[in-house]
DNA sequence: CAGTTTTTTGACAATTTAAGGCAAAAATAC
DNA sequence: GTATTTTTGCCTTAAATTGTCAAAAAACTG
C-alpha cells in the first residue's frame, strides 16, 4: 500500500540514477518529478505508464497506486470517507453491470 | 444507493415543486437545477448543503451520495475499479490515523 | 388540437483547479 | 568549501468543469 511518488522514488534509488537523468529519460522536468516522488503533483496516466516502463514495473499494480491516491486524496480531511468508498463501491459495481444510462 | 440527481429530483416532485420554483428558493438557473438531478452537472459542496436544507435531508446522507457519485464517476471504465478502492480505503484509514506527513 | 407551462439541450462564456516550468534556495555529498 | 542534487516558490498556462441564456422538445391542460 505505497503511494505511487513512494514507488518511483525507491525504483530510482535502487537503480542508483538522480532526478536530471529520469528528467532525461522521460523528457519530463526534475523539478516535477521531485514533486512526483513527494507526491506534490499528480502525473497524467500517460506519464504513469511512461514511468512503469522506464522502471520495468507492472503497470496495473503502478496504476492502482497512482488513482486510489487520487480518490484518497480527494477525501482527506472528510469524515464521511469510509461510509463513502462503500457506496461508491456499490455504484461502480452497478455501472459496471448496467452500464450507464 | 441512489445518485445525489435522484435524491434531488423525488424530493422535489414529491413536494409538487416545478424547476423555476427551486431555482428562485435556491438562486441556481433552472437548467442547472435540470442538469443536476439528470447528474449531467455536479454541484460545489455549498449547494448540496442547500438542497439539504431546502428539502428538509440529512446533510451526511445527502454528501455521501454526492460525493460517492464522484468518485464512482472518476472510476468509471476502469478495469482496476474495485482493487483502487480497496487500496484508497486503507490509505484514508492511514491517512486519518497518522495525518498527512 | 392549440396553447401554455415545464423540462431539456446545446453552445458558449466564465470559473476553477491543477500542472508545468524556471530560477533560486536548501540540502547533501565530495 | 565547492559541486551536485533536490526542493521550494512563484507564476504562467492549460485543461476540465460549471453556469448561463436562448431555443427546442416534451408534457400538460382545457
Amino acid at each position: 500500500m505505497k503511494a505511487f511518488g513512494e514507488i518511483i522514488r525507491e525504483q530510482r534509488i535502487k537503480r542508483g540514477l538522480v532526478l536530471r537523468q529520469v528528467a532525461a529519460a522521460t523528457d519530463i522536468d526534475q523539478a516535477t518529478i521531485s514533486k512526483y516522488e513527494k507526491c506534490e503533483r499528480k502525473p497524467s496516466k500517460m506519464q504513469v505508464l511512461q514511468f512503469a516502463k522506464l522502471y520495468n514495473l507492472d503497470q496495473d499494480t503502478l496504476i492502482v497506486a497512482w488513482l486510489s491516491d487520487k480518490v484518497a486524496y480527494d477525501l482527506q480531511n472528510e469524515r464521511l470517507a469510509d461510509k463513502v468508498l462503500k457506496v461508491a463501491e456499490q455504484k461502480v459495481k452497478y455501472i459496471a453491470k448496467n452500464g450507464h444510462k
